[in-house]
DNA sequence: ATAATAACGAGA
DNA sequence: CTCGTTATTATC
C-alpha cells in the first residue's frame, strides 16, 4: 500500500478479478480501494487463500510491467526495517516514478522481433566495435585484464573471485593517481565475464561520467546503463526498465541507482563512500553504502567499497572481518605518493613579494611557482564558504591569529570572545597587529577572491575556477592555475605539478563528528590528482603537521586514521561503533513517541538538543547487537502515534549523518 | 475519509 | 436491560 503511515506498514489481501488475472503478477503497480478511496499499491505476491474474512477486489493494474523485482522487494523490506521506516517510503526511492512514454518505447523495442538484443537506451549510439555479445553473456568466457589491480596484492584474487561468482567483500584503498574508474570497470568486467550483473554507485555526476567512460572502454557501448535522477524522469525510467528487463547486466549511477534491479547480481560497488551525497535525504534516509552491503548480504553478491580515503564505517567492515582490505604494500605507497609537506600559515614571513600579495605561505608559493615554470598545472583547493568561517580584522581584513601559536581565531558566537581553534586559548584583548583594530568579523576567502589574488601573484598564467556554479571535469596539462572547492577538483591531463590545500583549518574545525575524516577525504581526493611519485608532483597542506589527519595525508595512510577514528568512536559511543537513532520534532511529540516506545534493554536516551524551527532532538543509543530491536521499537512507536492520528510529525533517523 | 465497533448513559 | 448516541479504531 503506497501510504507512508507506519501503522499501515504491512501487506493487505485483495481478490483478483478474472479480467485482471493475467496481468496481476507480483511486482506490478496496482490501484485498490482502501478505506473508501483509491490508493496506489504494489502487488507483492499471489496467494490461494486469506485469513481475512471479507476481501475487496483489486481495482486496477496500473501497468503489466512487474517493475518491482522479488530481490528488490526483499531488499526494500530489509532497508525499511533497518531504518525504522515504512516499505512504501523505501519503494518510492527504489522504483522511479512511472513514465508511460518511456515504458511504451522500451516495450515496443523488445517486441520488435528483428533486433531483440538492441540496447534499450536508444540514445546510446550503436557501436560496431563493441565486443561480440557472446563474449560476456552468461556462460561466456571473456578474459579480464588483471594488470590494473596488480599494485594491490589481493587485487587479482578479487577479480578471480568476481569471475568465479564468489561473494568476495573488499575495502579498497586506492593509490594516489589511481584510475579508480578503470579499476571499477575491471571489477565489473570480471563480474560480467562470470555471467553475473553489477551495480555501482558514485557520489556525483562527474564521477559518474568518469565511470561511464571507463566502462564503455572496457565493456563496449550499450552494455550498461546509467541511472541518475539528474538525467530526468524519462531517461531514468528507461534505464530502470532496461535493467529490470535484463537488457543490460550493469547499472551505474548516483544513489538513485542503489536499488537498481539487476538479474543475477554478482557485485555491488561504491566509490568514495565517505561522501555525504551517498546519504539519501528522503525518509527513511538510507545510506547507499548500507543499502548496497545489505544487498550483497541478502543476495550472495560480492561487495567493493573503495576510495582514496577510508571511512570509519569501511574500517568497521575490515575490523569485524566482514570484508577484506585491498591495499598496496607500503613500499608501493611510498613510491607512488607525491612529495607532501605541511606548512604553517605564514604569509607575513614569505620573502617573495608575490607570496605576500597572494597571502600564501612561502612553501606553497614556491611550489606553485616551480610547477608553473615546469609548464605544469597547479591545483589550489579552498574550502567553500559556509564552513565555520575564519575571523579577520573588521578594519583591514587581516586574518586574526592566535598571539600564542598563530592558529586561526574563531568567534563562538556573534558577541563571544575569540578563541584559538588550534590551542584553545582565549584571546580576550585581541588587537590587530597590522592596524591595531579591535573589532573582528567572520570571513572565509572564497574561491573567486583566491583566484584573483593568485592571478595577480602569477601574472600571465591562465586561472580557472571549479566550484558550485561551474564544475570542471578536466583541465589541460600545461601551466595554469586551477582554483577548486573540495569535491570539484578537475582531473589534469598528466597530473598536477603542485597541489595546494589552503585554509585547511576551516575543514578541520567544523563542528562535526566527522570533521577529521572529512578533511582527510577531501585532501586525499585532491592530492590523488598530483603527478604521482616523489619526483614530480608536490602537495602542500597548510596545516599543523602534528595533527592526525595531516599525518595520515603525508603518509597516505587513511587506514591508520580510520582505525584511530573508529577506536575513538568506540570510546565515545558514537556510530558506527554503536547504533544511534535521532527523534526530531516538537518537544511534546518527541517525548510522546519515546514514552510509547518499548526500547531494547541497554538503550540510552540522550538530549534533548534544540533543532531548527523550534523543534528538538533526542538521540537513542544502543549497542550494535540491539540495532534491529531499536529500529523496530521506534517504528512501532511511530505506528501507535500515526494510528491515533497524532498531529505533530516526528522524524526518525537511524545513524543520522549529522549528530550535533 | 468512513464504516465498524466499542463504550456509555438514559429511560423502561 | 435495551436503545440511541458518541468515542474509538481499523481500514483487505
Amino acid at each position: 500500500m503506497d501510504v507512508p503511515l507506519p501503522h499501515l506498514d504491512r501487506p493487505f489481501d485483495y481478490l483478483v478479478p478474472e479480467a485482471l488475472d493475467a496481468e496481476a503478477q507480483p511486482g506490478v503497480r496496482v490501484k485498490v480501494r482502501f478505506a473508501g478511496q483509491l490508493v496506489d499499491g504494489w502487488l507483492l505476491e499471489r496467494a490461494e487463500s486469506s485469513a481475512h474474512p471479507k476481501l475487496a477486489y483489486l481495482e486496477k493494474v496500473v501497468s503489466p510491467v512487474p517493475v518491482l523485482s522479488p530481490e528488490v522487494a526483499r531488499l526494500a523490506r530489509a532497508v525499511a526495517d533497518r531504518y525504522a521506516g515504512s516499505l512504501a517510503d523505501v519503494l518510492r526511492l527504489a522504483v522511479p516514478p512511472r513514465h508511460a512514454r518511456a515504458e511504451k518505447a522500451v516495450t515496443a523495442d523488445a517486441d520488435a522481433p528483428a533486433d531483440p538484443d538492441a540496447p534499450a537506451d536508444a540514445d546510446a549510439p550503436a557501436d560496431p566495435d563493441a565486443p561480440a555479445d557472446a563474449d560476456a553473456r552468461p556462460g561466456g568466457r571473456a578474459e579480464v585484464d588483471p594488470r590494473g589491480w596488480r599494485d594491490y596484492p589481493a587485487g587479482p584474487a578479487l577479480l578471480r573471485a568476481l569471475t568465479d561468482g564468489r561473494p568476495a567483500r573488499a575495502v579498497w584503498s586506492a593509490l594516489p593517481g589511481e584510475d579508480w574508474a578503470g579499476r571499477y570497470a575491471d571489477a565489473v568486467a570480471a563480474t560480467v565475464a562470470g555471467g553475473r550483473g553489477a551495480v555501482v554507485v558514485v557520489a556525483d555526476a562527474r564521477d559518474l561520467d568518469r565511470l561511464d567512460a571507463a566502462l564503455t572502454a572496457v565493456l563496449g557501448a550499450g552494455r550498461h546503463v546509467r541511472l541518475t535522477a539528474a538525467d530526468g524522469p524519462a531517461r531514468r525510467y528507461r534505464a530502470f526498465l532496461a535493467a529490470r528487463r535484463g537488457d543490460v547486466a550493469v547499472v551505474i549511477g548516483t544513489r538513485a541507482a542503489m536499488f537498481a534491479p539487476v538479474e543475477r547480481l554478482g557485485l555491488v560497488a561504491i566509490w568514495d563512500d565517505g561522501d555525504d551525497l551517498h546519504a539519501e535525504p528522503r525518509a527513511p534516509y538510507p545510506h547507499a553504502r548500507d543499502v548496497l552491503l545489505t544487498r550483497a548480504q541478502l543476495g550472495d553478491a560480492a561487495a567493493l567499497v573503495g576510495g582514496y580515503a577510508r571511512s570509519a564505517e569501511a574500517q568497521l567492515l575490515v575490523e569485524t572481518s566482514w570484508a577484506r582490505e585491498v591495499v598496496a604494500d607500503r613500499a608501493v605507497v611510498r613510491a607512488r605518493t607525491p612529495a607532501m609537506a605541511p606548512t604553517g600559515d605564514d604569509p607575513q614571513l614569505a620573502r617573495d613579494p608575490g607570496a605576500a600579495s597572494a597571502r600564501l605561505p612561502s612553501l606553497a608559493w614556491t611550489s606553485a611557482r616551480d610547477a608553473l615554470r615546469a609548464d605544469l598545472p597547479v591545483l589550489v583547493q579552498v574550502p567553500r564558504r559556509g564552513y565555520v568561517p575564519s575571523v579577520a580584522c573588521a578594519d583591514c581584513r587581516t586574518p586574526a591569529r592566535c598571539p600564542h601559536c598563530a592558529g586561526p581565531l574563531a568567534l563562538p558566537s556573534a558577541q563571544g570572545t575569540p578563541a584559538c581553534r588550534w590551542c584553545g586559548r582565549v584571546a580576550a584583548a585581541y588587537a590587530c597587529p597590522e592596524c591595531g583594530g579591535r573589532r573582528l568579523r567572520a570571513s572565509v576567502t572564497g574561491a573567486r577572491r583566491t583566484a584573483e589574488e593568485l592571478g595577480r601573484a602569477f601574472p600571465g598564467v591562465p586561472v580557472r575556477t571549479s566550484g558550485r556554479e561551474e564544475v570542471l571535469a578536466t583541465v589541460p596539462g600545461g601551466a595554469g592555475l586551477v582554483i577548486a572547492t573540495p569535491g570539484a577538483e578537475p582531473v589534469a591531463d598528466g597530473g598536477y605539478g603542485a597541489v595546494l590545500l589552503l585554509d585547511s583549518w576551516a575543514l578541520l574545525t567544523r563542528a562535526d563528528l566527522r570533521a577529521g575524516e572529512e578533511a582527510l577525504r577531501r585532501w586525499m581526493a585532491a592530492a590523488a590528482l598530483a603527478r604521482p611519485g616523489t619526483a614530480s608532483g608536490r602537495v602542500v597542506v597548510v596545516a599543523d603537521g602534528a595533527l592526525a589527519p595531516v599525518q595520515a595525508l603525508l603518509r597516505w595512510d587513511s587506514a591508520w586514521f580510520a582505525a584511530r577514528e573508529l577506536a575513538e568512536r568506540r570510546e565515545l559511543g558514537f556510530p558506527p561503533a554503536v547504533r544511534m537513532a535521532s527523534v526530531t520534532g516538537v518537544a511534546e511529540a518527541v517525548s510522546d513517541l519515546l514514552d510509547g516506545a518499548r526500547l531494547p534493554d541497554g538503550a540510552e536516551v540522550l538530549g534533548p538538543v534544540p533543532a531548527d524551527e523550534g523543534r528538538e532532538r533526542m538521540l537513542v543509543r544502543v549497542p550494535r547487537s540491539r540495532a534491529a530491536a531499536l529500529a523496530e521499537a521506534l517504528h512501532a512507536a511511530a505506528g501507535q502515534r500515526s494510528a491515533r492520528k497524532a498531529a505533530d510529525p516526528v522524524r526518525l533517523q537511524v545513524d543520522p549523518l549529522v549528530l550535533f
